[in-house]
DNA sequence: AGAGTATGTTCACAGTGTGAACACTGTCAA
DNA sequence: TTGACAGTGTTCACACTGTGAACATACTCT
């Protein structure tokens, strides 16, 4: 099936995608023109097309690189949770550490976070195949252990388990749109700290002590 | 301070942004290219100076304009919901149909909430000159009344009011990007209805029954 | 009638993503 | 060893974008 014939593999594409992780860290998706990586890196323009189908797929090959810094900064955040301390452990305290890992770094490295969702972004399916095969970025798969260990331990009832992640992840997501992008985006840290715990913690503990029942009719269907 | 003589107004700013809410609605900003509004509209690029200071000027009227539709199209789901029926004028009920309201908006109209969004979004401030002082969006009014109303009537605490809106926003803001640009882009509707419906109530919920102490606990500050 | 201004046009330029043709370089098969 | 060839990077070219400058027209006011 492969070519009879090769040749080197001269690093170009590594280094494209470590000049993109470099200057998406201060402008996001938006500092990654192609003629810029490759001016930046000191080559000309077409040089990518050897490595890359399209401007797209040079995006997302850094757009994974930087969901992979996202991800490693929330394990480092939850390893150093459950080390620190007493109850840092419990499953649910799990969750949470992953939640303030998350907003940790999107406020520290908005760029790079801006990068990391281009990955699930739009028309660029092509994140699936570069990945591996499974759809769902890293991050989320930290989340979907830490709720299922959840159930294991007992702190979340099987009926909640379902979603749950959805809910949890729309929380996180929300804030962190808010807290860069949006109307919070000039709010004080000390105030946005004090936020993001109080979401977490309302959300996950919402979650377990959700009642079964729905409360709460109001007229037709969503959509 | 104005000249002594002036001109008709001649409507083609008028027609420029509804042209741009046409085509905005199918790709959303994307799709609103100043060339492309000009040119659809049938006149020539720089036309567009003379109503604009530039390209992202267009883009901001435009999303105004759309953040107009999202707020009516919220008022109105608020509205049903607090006539059709028994219980759908409790003012927590109000906050729900909001929720509901913004979320059904979005789904059926990405493209307009892309662009309402873009409002708020980036370099462009100019918006709160349009808007007429108020940099927060009609919307965001909307949430902050209704949430005022459970305060009045005793539904929401006191100490639980402060940044309140914050918290439902984030659920509403994250769960429409995990809709609409996310993982779950692609799950049929009756599934994202009951979801965005759960999401709601569990927030609001979590809200009326959110204890003031602080129970959890993990390492450093969040940044 | 003359002045002035608002509006829209054309021309021009820098910048972008991308396709095609070319040159070099290393690896394989004969 | 030599010839074929895939891999890599370059240059040239094109369509497209946002934007500035100069020009033409039409309207309103004095």
């Amino acid at each position: 099936m492969t070519a009879p014939t090769r040749a080197r593999p001269s690093g170009l594409r590594t280094r494209l995608i470590e000049e993109g992780l470099r200057l998406g860290r201060q402008g996001g998706v938006a500092a990654l023109g192609l003629r810029e990586v490759t001016r930046s890196v000191g080559v000309s323009a077409n040089a990518a097309y050897r490595h890359f189908a399209d401007h797209d797929a040079l995006l997302v090959a850094v757009a994974v690189e930087a969901r992979t810094l996202l991800a490693r900064h929330i394990i480092d955040r939850m390893d150093v949770d459950a080390t620190a301390g007493d109850a840092g452990r419990r499953p649910d305290q799990r969750v949470l550490s992953f939640g303030l890992g998350y907003i940790e770094f999107a406020l520290r490295e908005p760029g790079w976070l801006d990068l990391a969702c281009y990955s699930q972004h739009a028309s660029s399916d092509a994140a699936s195949e570069l990945a591996g095969g499974d759809p769902l970025p890293p991050p989320h798969r930290l989340l979907v252990a830490a709720l299922d260990d959840m159930v294991a331990s007992g702190v979340l009832v099987h009926d909640q388990r379902p979603d749950a992640e959805w809910i949890i992840w729309s929380a996180i997501e929300g804030f962190t749109e808010l807290a860069t992008n949006g109307p919070l985006r000039r709010a004080d840290r000390s105030h946005l700290d004090h936020l993001a715990r109080r979401i977490l913690d309302t959300t996950v503990r919402a979650l377990t002590q959700e009642p079964a029942s729905t409360p709460v009719r109001v007229s037709s269907a969503v959509v």
